[in-house]
DNA sequence: ATACAAATTGCGACAAATTTGCAATTTAAG
DNA sequence: CTTAAATTGCAAATTTGTCGCAATTTGTAT
């Protein structure tokens, strides 16, 4: 797998778009920083870009399938899609709020497909996400 | 089954929350019309009760595992869980948008559950959503 | 390199969604 | 029926998400 960066400026090629400053910030912070809410991802970025501009380019991130938008809890969160990272399911924790990927398990995978299929779907991206009580909030 | 109305007053009961004229509203409109979203679900509750209690009754709801979030599309919808109505998962269509139920499969159920319980997490309920084309769509 | 056209950004305003404090009301329990 | 605790409505504050437009940056072709 090449370089996650080059790989965005690719996929900004190949969508004929610029490959801007702003474009790059907003990418790292989805980077380093796993799934996380809009309004994170704004004070990631806010020291060089503007608010509206991490709206503009998350959206059009995940028009051209470069981050993907998860349903957890009452608010959303964005990470980078399966194409820049493992494909992977997630974790809730009631308790802490804690959100953490779980390997991935081709088994797994293979039965959505088949259930999918199942029902004449044609299946093309999928998300799960398990809510309970992590390892540390059992203890407690 | 008993009653949904009788359950829902032994569930407030059993976390020793009162049962009042607000929370039968919410949970009746959400009986009534399917997985809606928080502004349906505050316009068929509006005659009677405040923007605020809806948003607190659902919070509390959810809290209590009375009603789960869904991811379809960009906005989340509300529908009462598991304990309330069957066990399902979604297909969501994204040609024609439409949603549907997915039939229970046990295997993959197991295997939900194998996979949280892999990583010492206490899966207490968890959702999937596939997205993809329908039946319908493939066609056109 | 330089210049130019097109794409992108920042900067307010704005509109919508969600949360909060607090006084008034309702509920559960004795 | 009384009373303490829980819940609600109301209004205001905060947070989230959008939009238009002028200023800047980018890609491309000299």
């Amino acid at each position: 797998m090449e370089e996650p960066q080059v790989k965005l400026v690719k996929t900004l090629a190949r969508h004929r778009l610029s490959n801007t400053a702003a474009r790059t910030t907003v990418f790292t912070a989805l980077l380093e920083h796993g799934p996380v809410t809009l309004a994170e991802l704004i004070r990631y970025c806010e020291a060089s870009i503007d608010r509206a501009s991490v709206y503009r380019t998350t959206a059009l991130f995940e028009s051209i399938g470069v981050v993907q938008r998860l349903q957890i809890g009452w608010k959303y969160r964005l990470e980078l899609s399966d194409d820049f990272q493992h494909h992977h399911h997630h974790l809730h924790c009631l308790s802490c709020g804690t959100v953490t990927a779980m390997p991935e398990d081709p088994a797994l995978e293979n039965r959505l497909k088949a259930a999918a299929k199942a029902k004449g779907f044609l299946p093309q991206d999928h998300q799960v996400e398990i809510r309970g009580l992590c390892a540390n909030c059992q203890a407690a």
